[in-house]
DNA sequence: GTGAAAGCGCTAACAT
DNA sequence: ATGTTAGCGCTTTCAC
């Protein structure tokens, strides 16, 4: 590995010069910066990045912190963050917590602090104040994706306004019981979506004046399995069967769609279906949706702590921006069918 | 953020202690690193991995390079190696090669040789030779998971053998018309893995003496999208329609089944299916399947780097080691009905 | 616009 | 077992 004072000399000129032609701070003139660039080129030269971290205090890294990896959202977060990172010439590091307690304090406490990282963007994590005010003593900037971290700049859909969408989506097409599949308990205590999904839910029901029995509500866990059972219970129930499913996610969606099938009922004549998300199964299946769009959460994520770590004349994002979703009307949802 | 000189101080020692204190190469006394630990606690101290990176020329990070994110077993392989690599201290720098070829291309020539990882795994990726050089010039270590590099250690399924009893499992229960769903050629480019799946297929075939039909093959893109496209071709076909098919991942045998229910087809009266990859809605859809075990590969990956970075007395592993599977049978494989 | 030189915070010889 | 000290390879004042 060839090293900075090698390029000096073949392009005869001072370290601190190649330093300046090519990390872009501090001035160059434009024949100097040819010559050392042709040189580094030659020598396949590329900085260290630890003695440039240490010499500058930019680690040129960011940390990503998700509760899973094997979710369409969150891999689709990290993707778009991934891009975007590169494109600035950042590293991305992950901490993934899906393991035991033990792990995350280990991360927060220990992996975290080692000054590895310029900024951190946590995705779809409730984090403890503790955990928060860890990362505020370091001053890295933190930005949270996919459910509001309180006093954190956060990325994230309005859920409230999704789920009445949602909701209102079906409520135009006729329907009058709506059942609703949501998070469980659990669940809401890493993200609140759940509970913002079903307000927004309840809330549409509401205005509309249908019907609001606590029968049409079901919890699972957010996956395709979890929804199928969920729509099962409210499927097989023997008098007032929904005519309709929202599930606040689109796996939730698809095991619905899968339990209305094995009950022998026909989509969309028998029940309606709506999801969220715009999963890439969605359109296989025909769902209808919500779409969010994770990929672009994440570039967006990773574009405001680029305007924070190099600051400019542009004044800074504001603090809660919300985020742009979309109906998707595919072929789950249709009129109830005439009694 | 309290340096080492300031733990030394409280703890009465020198830098060089503290630092064999917390980093445990070098004797200390019991005494003393009970005190240097203290010290460093009550300050909140945890090293700077620049400054350690710099003068010791580890980093106590390791690369870890996917072709894809959102794919169950690429995320299950992350998995596990993060799990590992937290237990052992060490980062994981996630690199995704999904965009474009200027992407990857900067990634190997740029982002990798930038002195931040110690060792890189590759998943799923076939690297050309270039890329390989570039590593090995670099002299870091390099692990393959999923498909097999040239010249370089990697842990994989053996796929033909994988391919061989899935196929005669179906053999087995007197089937005769088996066909198959692998990958594309455009797929092979970068793991040969369909290849050696669909050699599989056949040999077991030729060994039984069974049909061995090109109509009996279609490829798809692994996922379910794709499976049940190509299930319906081959399950569609007014002649000769093949009483099981065999889907070189679990995906793609879930599209199958999802096409054989859309043409009417019961499961597995009409038809029986059978995946590889024991993928997290295989139980939900009572798929059979040979099932492999990727965080397990993700674990073993960063064992072997481990050994390598750390060498002990220990011989070193083995370079190309089979890594287990085991066939799992549910409801989807049954013999074919009686005629 | 460019060069000289002082660190960045730690580790690893080398001493003791 | 512990202390002293010379770097690790860059960035960044400060001069010019």
């Amino acid at each position: 590995m060839a090293g900075i004072d090698e390029v000096a000399r073949l392009a005869g000129v001072s370290t601190a010069t190649v330093s300046r032609a090519l990390s872009g701070n501090g001035h160059v003139s434009p024949g100097t910066r040819l010559k050392v660039e042709a040189a580094a080129a030659q020598l396949g030269y590329v900085v260290s990045s630890n003695a440039s971290s240490l010499a500058s205090g930019r680690m040129k890294n960011i940390g990503v912190v998700v509760p899973f990896l094997n979710r369409w959202f969150f891999s689709s977060v990290i993707e778009g963050a991934q891009q975007a990172l590169l494109r600035h010439g950042y590293d991305l590091t992950l901490y993934n917590l899906s393991g035991d307690g033990a792990e995350r304090h280990s991360v927060f406490e220990h992996f975290l602090l080692r000054q590895r990282v310029d900024a951190v963007i946590a995705i779809s994590l409730e984090l403890t104040e503790a955990e928060v005010a860890r990362l505020h003593t370091l001053e890295k900037p933190l930005v949270g994706v996919g459910g509001p971290i309180p006093g954190v700049r956060t990325l994230t859909i309005d859920d409230v306004a999704v789920a009445r969408l949602a909701t209102e989506h079906l409520l135009a097409l006729g329907h009058t019981r709506i059942a609703h599949i949501g998070g469980n308990a659990e669940y809401d205590v890493d993200f609140h979506l759940p509970t913002n999904r079903r307000e927004g839910y309840e809330a549409a029901l509401r205005d509309a004046g249908a019907t609001r029995d606590p029968v049409l509500f079901q919890s699972a866990d957010f996956t395709i399995q979890g929804g199928y059972h969920a729509a099962k219970q409210l499927l097989g129930s023997p008098r007032g069967r929904p005519t309709a499913i929202f599930a606040a996610s689109d796996e939730m969606a698809i095991g619905s769609i899968l339990a209305a099938r094995d009950l022998g009922l026909s989509m969309p004549r028998d029940v309606s279906v709506i999801g969220i998300d715009d999963h890439d199964l969605a359109d296989f299946f025909g769902l209808s949706t919500i779409a969010q769009f994770p990929r672009v959460q994440g570039e967006k994520a990773v574009e405001i702590l680029m305007d924070e770590l190099h600051p400019t004349v542009r004044e800074p994002a504001p603090s809660n921006i919300p985020l742009p979703f979309e109906l998707i009307v595919r072929s789950s949802t249709a009129r109830p069918a005439a009694e």
